[in-house]
DNA sequence: GCAATTGCTGAAACAAATTTTCATGGGGGA
DNA sequence: TCCCCCATGAAAATTTGTTTCAGCAATTGC
């Protein structure tokens, strides 16, 4: 029972809703049925027990509790428990669920737009930051603290992710690569070798090329570390540690900004702890590449 | 169970805590003791079955049954439920006051930077997004749609949100180039003309490059669009429309994450709006892009 | 195109929790 | 001092939740 005290105590969990509107591209079936029914009425939900969710969402009560073991739960009572407390704290904050689908209708003004939009940028934040592992992250930094060579992949929008996580990792005077094509990474695949990582940004954890580049990186024994959205897919099978975005992408919003976002935000955290680690290194390495950049320009 | 239902919909009763510390005196002497149980660690009661409250309390099941139900609730669930719901809305309500001014020191733990990261970014999407000013915005977008040609300018990191931009304007079938660098702009400054659009991206406003891209886009009758942080600068001078983001930077931070992510907003509210302006239309473009890239790969 | 395998699903057996019942004992009043 | 009342907790009864297992569908490999 110390575990569910933890995790009640420590994670008061106040984006539920969120995690499992990100998440419900890859649910199951009954799961996504269940996670329906929840995100339709959460307040009827919560009222419910096992049996009559099961009943309510024609699944089972066995789906109900893998469900709830899916979304890192111990069983359905904790879930229903976290499930009032989200529902309490968004009363709280008067958030209105409305706004949490996101999505934009023909009619939207101007500002509407901008309203829904930034709320739903500002919450994929948010929401990915009280979904990372501490243990996970600091084992990544770890991983990239021993690494002689860190290498960097992503396509189309991950790719930009990729190129700014190197000029991060660089002005720390790391060693870091990014590649943002198949065929580039596979060219210079020799930069990396046992002992180094290969860090992999994904939305989906889905991609073909992502997937390949991971195995073939894998079966040089280097270390894969992936960034994604989502839960259950071949990279996250392939991957060695993951860190999990949490951002819904809805209609209009397939140029996946909100993922990017979190992502960008995943990378800084990462960064910027390791910059914190050597405060004094790190101080004088930034100054240095900061004033190099000034020769000419101001920042940007 | 209809009846529970009532009670987690209608009352989201925000001081239980106080209810039982008011009738306190009026309990027996196991419900006194229950409840002093509870009103010493809440938390921790949370995470308790009624067996483990009867222990932590030196009282029975039996006890704890009459005491939630003294308390006018039906039975133990719903009162833990109830202390749930109350717990999480008052971390809610501290969250607000809490202040953090996202400055991150030596002694800082993991928990603590990803915090304080992911709270100045989320505050700098929220506060650009207040700040937006529609009028502007507006004509931004009439601007976009009566060019031919939508040039974008960002050096760095901006760099990564032009080229981002240019992205999305493509997706909607717009012709845009983005250019991050001031050589690769000027030799294709033929590209826009009179009744072009210009987007120069700057968090600073300063940057000795960017501000003569401007200039030199200007002079061929180009309008110019700028994006950045700082309300006073020579490249505001030189724009003819501004929005502004609102961003700021703190130690570890001048990599310029949270001013670019603000960045990303913008450009993304901009494309949203520009989309749904023409949503039929741009509701198959979309598709159709989509469609193109899902033929080897799932979206990133 | 078929067989094998994997893995999702729900029924039912099982386990845990909550609630009710009931016997006990302590305190206040006659 | 005795009796009655009722708060209390033990245990039975019930409800609720979890695990196991067999079936089935989809996918992979041959």
């Amino acid at each position: 029972m110390a575990k569910s005290l933890a995790i009640v105590q420590s994670t008061p969990k106040p984006d539920l809703l969120e995690l499992i509107q990100s998440r419900i591209t890859s649910f199951h079936a009954s799961e996504a049925a269940i996670a329906n029914c929840v995100l339709k009425d959460p307040h009827k939900i919560a009222g419910m027990n096992i049996t009559q969710l099961a009943g309510h969402s024609k699944t089972s009560v066995s789906s109900v509790v893998r469900f709830s073991k899916t979304l890192g739960f111990r069983g359905f009572p904790e879930f229903k428990m976290a499930l009032v407390g989200d529902l309490s704290w968004k009363s709280a904050k008067e958030i209105d669920t409305e706004l949490l689908d996101g999505g934009i209708t023909p009619k939207d003004s101007l500002s509407e737009i901008i309203r829904k939009i930034t709320f739903s940028d500002a919450r994929a934040i948010e929401s990915t930051a009280r979904q990372i592992d501490i243990q996970t992250f600091e084992k990544v930094i770890k991983l990239f603290e021993s690494a002689n060579t860190i290498g960097l992949f992503g396509l189309v929008s991950s790719g930009f992710v990729a190129l700014d996580f190197q000029a991060k990792l660089n002005r720390l005077s790391r060693r870091a690569i990014a590649w943002t094509d198949f065929h580039a990474a596979m060219t210079s695949i020799a930069v990396l070798e046992k002992g180094d990582v290969l860090v992999a940004i994904s939305h989906s954890g889905a991609t073909v090329d992502t997937i390949d580049v991971m195995k073939e990186f894998k079966n040089r024994g280097v270390s894969i570390v992936l960034i994604t959205n989502a839960i259950r897919s071949s990279a996250v099978e392939i991957a060695d540690l993951v860190i999990y975005t949490s951002a819904t992408e809805t209609t209009f919003r397939s140029g996946a900004t909100a993922s990017r976002i979190a992502q960008l935000t995943v990378v800084d955290c990462l960064c910027v702890a390791m910059a914190q680690r050597n405060w004094s290194e790190t101080k004088s390495a930034l100054d240095v590449s900061r004033s190099a950049v000034s020769k000419r320009n101001s920042l940007s």
